[in-house]
DNA sequence: GGTTGCATGTAAATGGTTACATGATTGT
DNA sequence: ACAATCATGTAACCATTTACATGCAACC
């Protein structure tokens, strides 16, 4: 699945900026599934836009320059169907957080539980973030979407929390006390 | 963090060839976290060697062509270690279902909802294959991290389960009943 | 006066995947 | 006979990220 139809769906939500989109991967209601960077949206936008499947709209702004909304046409719209259609390629997850707590046995306890106690409030923000996207305009299916990824983040908050003091504790270096 | 990072951290785990770290990242200890394929694998243990940070053992075997079984040197722990220090990259999903599913309003129903029990399915292979990995000689964080990932995925379960029949019903289009 | 947010775009570098090449054994 | 598992490796290709280039407004 790559950056173009990604914007497709971004579209079909509604009109919306190169920039704009770029924040939905960031903040809004892409953050949990996909990323995009400027220097792949803004081209995807481009192509979508020769090959018909999106139009750009000019829209001046006060002491700013101007934007470029973009629409999606019907034939945009029936692309991003038949995209919709292709079995899609399996999850790919890179977590450095994951691999790095892999070997939580090779770092400090202090080190650890510092790494472990922000990736909690990471996930809490992800969930606060969540939490505030407006979903009332959007179909129940990104409800749904927003919906898993709430239950995902809580329930590795919830794992985190649960496990954390055991986890640090066990990782204790085996150095038997010295007398001074 | 580069393949050859995620090479340190498997062969930190026991000794292993190029085949069996690509077994790790597919099936076992890794598959939730991150990814790698032969073709980057094989060169990055090339490098671990000529780098000083891995040395290989050929191991002849009967009817199969020699295997190389890569161990850790001192030096190679170290710049493990040095790597865990450095703060992790942001964790990077890309997931051509989530995306898929936040457009279920675009597809036919039923076929919605055998994408959501394809998912129900596939998530219940990745809990199986987790819980059979054999945890007992690894350190108490890499049960940790495996304990997180289940979690996780029976927390998505569970939640699509729930939400399978109304998230397939909302999704019915707004076709009236015609009599015949 | 520096940073953040808005706003668009390009080019180089990167890093990885995909596909290929090879080959024996075991199971269906 | 065919597929899958074990086993290693290379090279072309690709998409995406990173860094750069530009500029104004608002906030601290």
């Amino acid at each position: 699945m790559d950056v173009k139809t990604l914007c497709l769906g971004a579209l079909q939500l509604g009109d919306a900026t190169g920039y704009e989109i770029k924040k939905m991967f960031e903040d809004g209601l892409f953050s949990h599934l996909h990323q995009a960077s400027f220097g792949s949206i803004y081209p995807a936008l481009a192509r979508l836009e020769h090959e018909g499947l999106a139009i750009s709209i000019p829209v001046a702004q006060e002491g700013r320059p101007d934007k470029k909304v973009y629409r999606l046409t019907a034939k945009g719209h029936e692309a991003l169907v038949e995209a919709l259609q292709s079995p899609p390629m399996p999850d790919r997850q890179r977590s450095d957080f994951l691999f790095i707590l892999a070997f939580g046995h090779l770092l400090p306890p202090t080190r650890l539980r510092t790494i472990i106690e922000a990736r909690i409030a990471w996930y809490r923000a992800c969930i606060g973030r969540m939490e505030s996207c407006d979903l009332s305009r959007h179909p129940p299916s990104v409800r749904l979407v927003n919906g898993l990824g709430l239950a995902v983040y809580r329930a590795a908050v919830e794992y985190l929390e649960m496990n954390l003091d055991a986890a640090v504790a066990d990782e204790q270096p085996a150095q038997p006390f010295v007398a001074e």
